[in-house]
DNA sequence: TCTAACTAGACAACCATGTTGTCTATTATC
DNA sequence: GATAATAGACAACATGGTTGTCTAGTTAGA
């Protein structure tokens, strides 16, 4: 099907645009209409223990003031509230809010529909092995979520 | 390996980034500094036919005055030359320069070589049927380049 | 044929998301 | 206790996209 690399590349690339977009899109039809995937990923993060801007810029390879920012925008949604930090008065502690919650869970189920309606079409040990495959080719990669850049682009 | 819906998504992300960047750096390495892949796609779409600013920013479905802005750049840069069209003085024909062919070809044997390896890697029939599956997900969305904004954050 | 509709491209203003750099307050460390 | 490191705020700027508006040229139709 794909003769050449880049080729290649472009149905990588257009293989998550393509579930991200539905995604996006299902999301605002249910009301939710400004949330792109990176707040999608920010929220992940921070539900994973990244509980300060600084923390969230270096998880997600974005600096602190890039974090902050999109921290400003979670907060004034009210998906993500910020505290000060009783132990230490430098730092605000971000929380994640049951709307940021919702949103997170609504998301998910919607990606999760996604790749099974995929499951269906191609089966699910073939999908399995493209999902093992898809890891051998990212290595290392794979384990940092990094830059929300090339995820911010989107909205569907 | 891929347990839920998003992760999925992340690994598609995940690879082809993984690519790009590699692609990227190593066109950097040789010189061409700053080529990001938008650059390359406009480039292709060029080539393909896009002859001017409104037409290049509707293949890649962009606005036309952001198809210009990135044709004053590959101007600029030397990639592209841009002239008035004799039969038709509201125009500007593009063309792809020399340099500019000579880098599309420079990344695409990168690209072609990033293939290559994964394809020793996996294997010719696995990658050729992983190539399959992922064409079959992204459907008719495989057709249009689009948005150079999910392709545009770059630079390795 | 002449007018109306469309098209190309230029320009400006704006938005979003990232960057650096600088500053203050606070905490850690030697 | 002095020095270094860290959190976060703020400002300035780069990039890449958007709309809106304008002019010049083309095309189509009454």
């Amino acid at each position: 099907m794909s003769r050449c690399g880049a080729d290649l590349a472009l149905l990588l690339l257009g293989s998550y645009r393509s579930m991200v977009n539905a995604a996006t899109s299902e999301l605002a039809s249910r009301g939710y209409e400004d949330f792109k995937p990176i707040h999608e990923f920010a929220l992940r993060a921070i539900v994973a223990g990244a509980d300060s801007a600084s923390d969230l810029g270096r998880r997600t390879s974005v600096s602190k003031q890039a974090a902050a920012k999109t921290i400003a925008v979670l907060v004034e949604r009210g998906y993500v509230v910020s505290a000060p930090d009783p132990n230490d008065a430098r730092r605000k502690r971000l929380q994640v809010t049951g709307a940021g919650l919702e949103v997170m869970s609504l998301g998910e189920s919607i990606l999760e529909n996604l790749r099974e309606k995929w499951k269906e079409q191609i089966g699910s040990t073939e999908l399995a092995t493209l999902e093992a495959h898809l890891t051998e080719l990212v290595g290392d990669a794979a384990i940092r979520i990094d830059a929300p850049g090339w995820v911010a682009q989107d909205s569907a």
